[in-house]
DNA sequence: CTACGTGCAAAAAGTTTGCAATCGC
DNA sequence: GCGATTGCAAACTTTTTGCACGTAG
């Protein structure tokens, strides 16, 4: 069985901290806030054992490293408040060019089996949108905004 | 100005023998049929260059390493003139769960910025279809096919 | 007390880079 | 000959793993 440790309680709460989709570095860096001797390996194994748990979901886009989120919990920027059970957890995720920042997508534009030519058995779809999030968009007029990794 | 060498020769030679969308290692592996003595590094620098020049194009799908395909673009080896600037042939893929084998969609499910919350610039989008393709499907009875990576 | 969890270091996988030798032009 | 290109090894990034110690239960 789990035990109950300070680091599971820090990796854990590192999500409801920046309730985002988060990759395993930012995740030790919130951790750190509360178990300053935390390291990645114990990240990196922490969040494999919420995969396990079904507590959390990884998020991997196109050309970068993973990241993670809390398994069907209302988003971020979102009100919460829909009774969405979770009957296929699929969603999707837009990722801000700006930022960096990945934010979940509630919508889905349905099934895509026609895509895939003839003989062809789709599974299942992934979908990523590119641009610029709300708050970049709004802080460029502005100014700075709260950007962080623009490399 | 690129010099003509073997293994320039070699890499780019590696597509049309394949015709696919092939990984790194992949085009290592056709190449050395040709250049025996090639390197791994040559093959990443050459396709840098080849990427640069656009007559590949780099193809990045969720959860798995860089795969690299020919350019849609016609002119190969030619000089381009002026004025060509790649449009938006954006495309996408089908990731056969099976063979691992990466196939080129030629649809689109058309602009999904309804996806993305108010106040969101969606500039693009990706679609990756997961599946079992043609090939698996048909060899399923037969049991060959040409299966490689199930891991 | 005992087994699971942790930190560190090293490894694995994919990709890039420094450097001396090579080879196209 | 000059300098771009190559092969090798080493660095780098992301993630995993081996091992000895620490700690929850």
């Amino acid at each position: 069985m789990q035990r109950l440790t300070r680091q599971r309680n820090a990796v854990f709460s590192a999500f409801s901290d920046a309730g985002r989709v988060l990759t395993a570095p930012q995740i030790l860096a919130h951790a750190r806030e509360i178990v300053p001797e935390i390291s990645l390996s114990t990240v990196y194994r922490q969040v494999s054992l919420l995969l396990a748990d079904g507590e959390i979901a990884k998020v991997e886009l196109p050309g970068e490293p993973a990241r993670y989120e809390v398994a069907c919990k209302p988003a971020a920027h979102g009100q919460p408040g829909h009774g969405d059970s979770h009957a296929d957890h699929h969603h999707h995720y837009f990722h801000c060019s700006s930022c960096g920042q990945v934010y979940l997508l509630h919508s889905c534009p349905g099934p895509m089996d026609d895509l895939a030519p003839k003989g062809f058995q789709v599974k299942s779809h992934e979908v990523t949108l590119h641009g610029i999030c709300a708050s970049c968009a709004g802080a460029e007029t502005t100014g700075k905004g709260r950007a962080g990794k623009s490399h």
